[in-house]
DNA sequence: GCGCAATGTTAACCCTGTTAACTTTGCCGG
DNA sequence: CCGGCAAAGTTAACAGGGTTAACATTGCGC
């Protein structure tokens, strides 16, 4: 359905391309009319597989979401708070690992929501990863009885705002700074964490 | 020595145009032809108002940082909490009152540190006002002894994480959810507390 | 084998930012 | 008072971008 008919197919090549040329020059130095240059087609051809420039954007920000999905899936088990820590760790290093990706990813009112819904899905997919482990955090009794809302909005933003500053050279790079990313998840993890019940007399955790 | 010579100071109303314009549809609508001909002008000059378009963008960011840095001075003294949360939730309103500004102050590679002196530095001054608020909140006592940098960067990554994803959609809108802004900064700050002397001494974290 | 739909091409339109060369304006020193 | 000089603005043009309409080609299915 989506295959080869003259050039093989051009969809697949052309979002192949494009990703390289995001992943080194970043999104603006994206052209269609270099693109189908270097694929060996003429500009309208790109128009067959991507209804413009967006369009093309969005698949491969799709992809990114859905790669930000699994590297958060890949986290091993273990304690609660290994678990939040690591998937906190992988979505930074996700981002600084792709920066412009992520920038296209979070870019804001260029790829507005509800245009391309697999990209909203694929979206909505990578951020259950880290709903559910807080979820699963609150179930386990580690973290308090704050609404699951609030504590997944409050990770949500402190590692996409980390991830941002960083890959924006707000903030030391990582490798001058290794465990800043581990310890800024920490503070948050402590500020969740449900008072320990032996020691303080409010037992009254769910 | 900025003044009128032909049309009146062409750089402010310049200036002043095109942040209307940034605030009402974004930096990518504007065009420095479209500005021109609003203005009564031919294009070209203004070029010798700014050396490009980037350096007109990187005059409004240079703007929205002071006046970014402004309403963080103006929020009022008294306990360190209410101090560091009148800060987090004056910095996610200054974001959600002019999303656009923000999402250009904070564009990434768009605005390349280095390349705009006037914008690094008064980047520099907003973020400072920030830090010295972490600074005094360590002085007194309220907050942990956490190194001053990783406070900072935890409490900036928060407050910025939250703007960038609540301006672009991802989170209930404030209208919404009035309290969650409040309730994210409060859940850090509780992170970063300094266990209370009198009635818990569990001085061994880990 | 014919036709149809998918795919790609050609030519063109309109919008950008940007620069070079030229013209106008107003101030400043002799 | 006036000549020149620098600032400010204009004209014309270039290069490049996204996008579309009209046309040509290819290959599969009936």
């Amino acid at each position: 359905m989506a295959n080869a008919y003259h050039h093989g197919d051009l969809r697949q090549q052309a979002q192949h391309h494009a990703l390289a040329v995001l992943h080194e020059h970043g999104d603006a130095a994206l052209s269609l009319r270099a693109l189908a240059k270097q694929l060996g087609v003429t500009t309208p051809a790109l128009y067959r597989h991507f209804r413009n420039r967006d369009s093309l954007l969005a698949a491969l920000a799709t992809d990114g979401f859905q790669r930000l999905r699994q590297a958060l899936l890949a986290v091993p088990g273990g304690h609660p708070r290994d678990i939040l820590i690591g998937i906190g760790l992988a979505y930074i290093g996700f981002a600084q690992a792709h920066p412009n990706l992520y920038r296209l990813m979070f870019g804001g009112q260029r790829l507005p929501a509800g245009q391309h819904p697999e990209l909203d899905a694929a979206g909505l997919a990578a951020f259950a990863v880290l709903e559910d482990a807080t979820a699963a955090g609150q179930r386990s009794g580690y973290l308090g009885d704050t609404p699951l809302n609030t504590l997944t909005a409050a990770a949500w933003a402190l590692v996409h705002g980390f991830a941002q500053l960083s890959i924006d050279g707000h903030l030391p790079p990582p490798e001058q700074a290794p465990h800043l990313a581990r310890a800024i998840s920490a503070l948050l993890i402590d500020g969740t964490r449900a008072p320990a019940p032996t020691q303080n007399n409010n037992s009254n955790n769910l």
